[in-house]
DNA sequence: GTTAGCACTCAGGGGGTTTGAGTGCTAAAA
DNA sequence: TTTTAGCACTCAAACCCCCTGAGTGCTAAC
């Protein structure tokens, strides 16, 4: 695409003007705000121009230009200037980093949250499912004698635990005993790998205690499950409604639908090579997503795995912001998570 | 308040008609509604004596009657007759209390879900911050040479735990003593009871390993203020604009705001004494929710303690539905809780 | 290649009219 | 006394029409 500097300094002040205000833009206003000695007669021409190439659209005859997805691809990709953050911007996210990202559990919802906070739209944030996750080792605490604590980590340091009563007593031989069973039996074992003869084996082992090897390994299956299941977190939905395009229902009800809780993971866009990608309007495969612009990020969460989060809004969003805000999240993150300084979980019961 | 019977009759068709179609009820509709022998004009005296008591209201001169929120009232209170839930419903709430219910921490938000889901309407569930909680015990697990697992037991049943990861190296040993220590000078205490002092004494008396002390100190810290603190889940606000009185943005969007993330616990009424409250229109405190109606429902988590779990939606909303689901959901979480089924939570580090 | 000028287009807003559902009242019937 | 039929009245919503003004494309001159 070789477009003349005027025609890229036109392109540019349209998108730019547009993202602002959501208005069609015409070409007096642009004659103006590109500072340069031209006339509108002149703009109009070369926007005739930039219209046949596919870079802007007007919505009717009679009213200014607006920028096509083509047009804003092209200035993703070679217009954009990068946004800088403010010291306020990246002092906002950095506490928002510190506060309350102790569980890695919630590290999710409140990644999504804080990008939606941040960017003033919705917000995503997907859980890469682990694959072939295996317990690493088993401890069982006893509480009371008829209570005790699994215990149980796995091979990605993730650490879960759960309060188990018991009808009965139990000594403490019996609970070591129990312990050194499971963690002879059953660690390094994926989840295909924990068969019902492994399990019949171990309640024999187990003598008396049988009925309790099946109660510790089903937590521990329920663990190694929950981690591999993708999960996803949206925040700041009503963002939407402050936008200009979705202040009609027909408009905005389909897309916050689409969105809203119980949303497929697989819905949801992922960067695949790059750290940051961008899906402008049909881009999008989804239909729903067909005139919104989404932009995702990943960041690494150790053991090679990587987290995503994401932004919907508008095709006009305004991407030299939000990709700014959002690298700089991702890149936070993935500190965030290389350091270990996320550690804490939660386990409780009852 | 004594009505004759036929002007219960007709309140309550209206109100009924309106809670369907959200349409003002006209004098002709109800004299078939009702299958009484007398004419719309009969119907038009009774409505007129009706909204002189304040239990119907015009929204203009030429339109139908509209219950007021004082007819909403009556008809809660008198009118309104149970209604029954289907086998097909009990099966879905009972289906959704066994499935994924088994995490404490989610099942707020699972709640939430299944009550937006089921009645279609946005619904909040609140924890209700414990107070004074305290550690009962401490387990710290050596992992490897340089990391450890804390987990920490309240004095409610509540387990969590964390890793952490050294920069140095630690003996089984030391790790013993930290844990006597831990046992001996910080259980039983509740927030304000540790202090300063109190952690530089264990501090000193845990000669090398003092740094520990205050990592391990501040992760019970951060486990008891997360016990005390109450929280919000909301869920399936995207119903709202379902509705057609939400359908113009400048209605929906307040209403949303107020409800979205991040909301106060404090706003969300709760029932005091019953198991259950309806709050309707401007029966609200919260100006935000003066032309809605309010449902909550609370059920027992144990200790004492109570879960709360609501409906929002317009003052139109099928009470007798929405009642009936959400206690048979209420009374569903209780068991659940009670039983002790409950009880998994979960902790994970890195 | 650029500009001024001009005819043309068309969404959006304002104002007026029509429609129809629903009301209140009155007078007659039960 | 209660009910009913009839009728005049009200008013939101839908529709229509016209006007306005921002913006365009084209052409002819610079």
């Amino acid at each position: 695409m070789d477009l003349t500097e005027r025609k890229r300094r036109i392109l540019r002040a349209i998108i730019e003007s547009y993202i602002q205000s959501a208005e069609p833009v015409g070409s007096k206003a642009i004659a103006q705000a590109i500072g340069m000695e031209v006339s509108s007669a002149t703009i109009r021409n070369e926007m005739a121009d930039l219209e046949s190439m596919g870079l802007l659209e007007k919505p009717h005859t009679s009213a200014g230009r607006i920028p096509s997805p083509k047009g804003y691809r092209l200035y993703v990709n070679e217009l954009m200037e990068e946004h800088k953050l403010s010291l306020q911007e990246t002092q906002r996210i950095n506490q928002a980093l510190r506060l309350k990202m102790q569980e890695l559990d919630r590290v999710l919802d409140q990644a999504g949250r804080v990008v939606s906070q941040l960017t003033n739209y919705p917000a995503f944030a997907l859980s890469s499912g682990m694959s072939r996750v295996t317990i690493r080792r088993f401890d069982l605490l006893m509480v009371e004698r008829n209570a005790f604590i699994i215990v149980v980590m796995t091979d990605s340091n993730i650490v879960r635990n759960r309060l188990i009563r018991l009808p009965s007593d139990l000594t403490e031989a019996q609970l070591q005993m129990l312990n050194t069973l499971l963690n002879t039996t059953f660690t390094g074992l994926s989840l295909e790998e924990i068969t019902p003869e492994l399990m019949r084996v171990a309640q024999h082992a187990a003598g008396d205690a049988y009925g309790l090897i099946s109660l510790v390994v089903s937590f521990a299956i329920e663990v190694l499950e929950s981690l591999e299941r993708r999960t996803v977190h949206t925040s700041g939905l009503a963002h939407l409604l402050e936008l200009p395009e979705y202040r009609s229902l027909e408009r905005a009800q389909p897309l916050l639908s689409y969105l809203s809780e119980d949303a497929d993971p697989a819905r949801f866009p992922v960067p695949k090579d790059d750290p940051m990608k961008i899906l402008i309007g049909p881009e999008n495969v989804a239909d729903a997503l067909k005139d919104t612009s989404v932009v995702v990020a990943s960041y690494d969460i150790g053991d090679g795995m990587r987290g995503v989060i994401g932004v919907v809004g508008p095709t006009r969003m305004d991407y030299a912001k939000i990709t700014a805000r959002l690298s700089y999240l991702a890149e936070g993150l993935s500190r965030l998570f290389g350091r270990g300084e996320l550690s804490d979980g939660r386990d409780d019961s009852k």
